[in-house]
DNA sequence: ATATTTGTACGAAGAAATTCGTAATAAAGA
DNA sequence: TCTTTATTACGAATTTCTTCGTACAAATAT
């Protein structure tokens, strides 16, 4: 399956993975934060969003639950896939140093992939 | 200014980057190899670009010469951001060790980025 | 029981992105 | 000069995304 959500999906997925599951109205309500847009506009979107295969919902009770049919990790493969052969022509050490030049990483974030390169190193030999 | 091209207009993007400067003929040459849209589909892209803002041009010649007016540094700056809030919560160390697991980097590359972070944590003490 | 609230379905309008055809013009070639 | 070719301009059709209003059904409250 191709995974490509539009920006207001990804808006969407972000709440529904959030929570695992759930409700036209909480995923609203947490929209309405920071933005402000109808009810019947998220509501539509999610409707989308399940026609185009993207999220699975439960309908047995009247108030429908949703839930997200592919991980957020998927989505963070894709869209890396996406970014590194659009604006990075391919190269994976570009994008590495580049999101650590602009933002800083903490000190502990620096250790984390420090480990994981020396683990991988590991492997390799 | 906003940097946000659009799918199309990265396509575009990444020949005028490549080359620095150029044609529509130019342009359309390069994304047939890989696509097959029509000569006009690529000249009126690169035209709306231009009333975007995106590119200038030089118009002296009857054949118009175009320029990106942003750098794909920035725009790696733009597309960085973007997923960073959209699909990795604004992690930068998630979104570096995911980068470095699924694509994996040759040892230069590695290198490369160990040494750049031992240079940042220099810059730290 | 009746009214109000809450939810889904759905059509349709609006906006943005993509595609292409045609016309006008300039350059090049015969 | 006259014809062919290459280029830009531009309108318009198409598709995709986003937004919302209205209708109807179910649940809840009075």
């Amino acid at each position: 399956m191709e995974i490509k959500p539009t920006e207001s999906e990804l808006e969407i997925l972000q709440v529904i993975w959030k929570k695992g599951q759930c409700t036209v109205r909480e995923v609203h309500e947490e929209l309405a934060k920071n933005k402000d847009a109808g009810y019947t506009t998220t509501l539509k979107l999610m409707q989308i969003m399940h026609d185009k295969g993207m999220v699975e919902r439960d309908t047995t009770s009247k108030t429908h639950l949703y839930k997200a049919l592919f991980t957020m990790e998927q989505a963070q493969s894709n869209a890396l896939d996406k970014i590194l052969s659009t604006v990075f022509k391919g190269s994976t050490s570009d994008l590495v140093i580049q999101a650590l030049g602009q933002h800083r990483a903490s000190k502990d974030e620096i250790d984390a992939i420090k480990n994981f390169l020396n683990q991988f190193d590991q492997d390799k030999k």
